[in-house]
DNA sequence: CTTGGCACTCACGCGTGTCGAGTGCCAAGT
DNA sequence: ACTTGGCACTCGACACGCGTGAGTGCCAAG
């Protein structure tokens, strides 16, 4: 028996099945593709295939499901990403270009990678700790109060209210603030995260001693505000298609969006970063470890502001998906949005 | 027969059926309530009730269940909001207290209503066009761009960048980009946004001639944040307990996500504002238009910064519902949060 | 106006029977 | 050493029929 028949078995299993979503039998698979051989011997293919662990069946004398291995089997080996038609591309790029700030920019992803995959998309906003400082602000607002706005390369913005109780509006409180204004973005403006925390520390011996308090305040404002991991945002959108795949499947989707509202989850499913630059990592079922996502996979990527993979997107769907479009979506989907925060 | 017993047969309908949520029968009522009348007499009155299109059996000898309008009288005439105890009170002001920034604010408080009511949590941004101008700030960018920063009071903050031709690290560069700042803020500052936009258009001409340019651009990005309705954000949270109804009940949870998802019915199903101040609105079945929400209800009601109300939040849940605990529930948070953006 | 009685109506659950897709195995063919 | 057709077998899906029980509407008596 020839190796390599076994694997185009698999691969059309898995072909069938993702469109179908029936589990697909020996006779029916030989009808639909030209293996060449008989429903017989495909049957004897497919028993080896179930040895292996490889596709799986419901129940006696019911057709054949991939297993997670299966599907794990198909994407790395049997299936090439699809390329996307010059149509899709340009609508891609129409859909996001009308963006006008980084807020709009992510809500417009997720909303288009939704709908372009019909499943849920997932996209973290730009990491801080990945990103660089642009500008910090100082606004004084009324009596002793400050508010602190950070602003990043990748056009995110950040903002804390401080209260001292130094007095802002006199001579002395506004050239403070000038002061502090002035060195704050001399010493972290176009300083990495991790750099600018650091140098954020010393920053503090520098200024006159009535001053000290203020400059306390603030550095602890941004240094929550760079530091902090909580503030690692995530949007998603699509989760109605949720409901199509409770229809044709044994997916009950409560669990998936109990998943989906645990922000940290959604970001472990992302972390696909630190890999190389332009892969597509798919994650398949069980692989999610997370229970409740045990039959769906997460197919993500990194995206660029610059040269440097900032954060990731992706999207979710049941493991019986079709993984060469998706991959193909998400793979263009980030190339645009990284294009997008080019400068 | 008594106009009043009728009316605590359809309450203890709504109360049981809320409960157990299966029709309920004239016998089992009887029992569960001290009605003082036999489950004979009950009958009739259900008759009544069920004449005047306040009660409805889903098929021939099965129990009842109130229709729209059942919980519509229910809500208007036979129930008290109910008192929370002291100790949700305490819950939910600890809660909310560790807010760092605005949309700290917004993202606890859906989370924590989805909580206490275990239904879909719904809020929106305090709206811009209901707020006043609290700062502007223009910060140099690299090259020609310009990020525009617009502080409002409610704390919140929206960014726009503009690209100029106008070379602003020069000498007259900056100091038209100081002087335009300070022509904002004196022009705009504290300014409710109403007029604010009206100012801002007759800004231009007071500028030399070749700034000209950049604050057309500048007054164009801030026009463009003052008016647009699209940046009425909306956030929602508890979106998996939709699962939970859906297995009890009739109600299909796609039509409902896809709903969710369309920020503007959610805008629309807030907008109870305008209206007194401290009245908990509720939207019951096909009284919220969009079909999809048509076996579901929204409570709902404004919270103020200071003392304008400035937005909506509210949860969504299915028509059986316990609205006097929702809503009581739905206040609470509303006041806290009004507290919280006091200042 | 209330009440007990009574006949009637369905939804629901359960067991049975049939149907058919699909399998595993085997013996014969290449 | 594989492939192939044949055949018995398994088991889920679906339909049908029936009994059960909750709940109703109506009526005549209190």
């Amino acid at each position: 028996m020839s190796e390599e028949r076994r694997l185009a078995v698999l691969r059309a299993i898995v072909q069938d099945y993702v469109q179908t979503s029936e589990p697909v039998g020996s006779k029916a698979l030989v009808e639909r593709h030209h293996l060449g051989v008989s429903a017989a011997t495909v049957r004897n293919d497919m028993a080896l295939l179930e040895e292996e662990g490889l596709i799986h069946a419901p129940h006696t004398s019911a057709g054949r499901v991939p297993t997670d291995a299966g599907y794990r089997l198909f994407v790395d080996r049997l299936s090439a990403v699809k390329p996307m038609s010059a149509a899709e591309k340009t609508a891609i790029s129409r859909f996001l270009e009308g963006a006008v700030d980084l807020d709009d920019v992510v809500d417009r992803t997720v909303r288009l990678l939704s709908m372009i995959t019909r499943q849920v998309a997932v996209m973290q906003y730009p990491s801080l700790t990945r990103s660089t400082v642009r500008h910090i602000e100082l606004v004084p607002i009324g009596q002793g109060r400050l508010m602190v706005v950070l602003i990043v390369n990748t056009g995110r913005v950040e903002q804390r209210v401080v209260e001292s109780h130094l007095d802002l509006t006199s001579e002395s409180g506004e050239a403070a603030v000038t002061q502090l204004r002035a060195g704050l973005n001399e010493e972290l403006g176009g300083r990495p995260f991790s750099e600018a925390a650091v140098r954020l520390r010393s920053l503090a011996e520098r200024f006159e001693l009535d001053a000290r308090d203020l400059v306390r305040l603030v550095v602890g404002a941004l240094d929550d505000a760079l530091v902090e991991e909580r503030e690692e945002r995530v949007v998603l959108a699509g989760t109605a298609n949720l409901a199509r795949f409770g229809t044709d499947f044994p997916l009950t989707i409560g669990p998936v969006l109990e998943a989906l509202e645990e922000h940290v989850v959604l970001l472990t499913l992302l972390s696909t970063l630190g890999e190389d630059h332009d892969a597509v990592a798919v994650r398949i079922g069980r692989e999610n470890a997370h229970i409740g996502l045990s039959s769906t996979s997460v197919v993500s990527t990194g995206y660029a502001a610059g040269s440097e993979v900032v954060a990731g997107l992706g999207v979710l769907g049941p493991t019986r998906m079709d993984y060469p479009t998706t991959m193909a979506s998400v793979r263009a989907v980030a190339r645009y949005v990284s294009h997008l925060l080019e400068p």
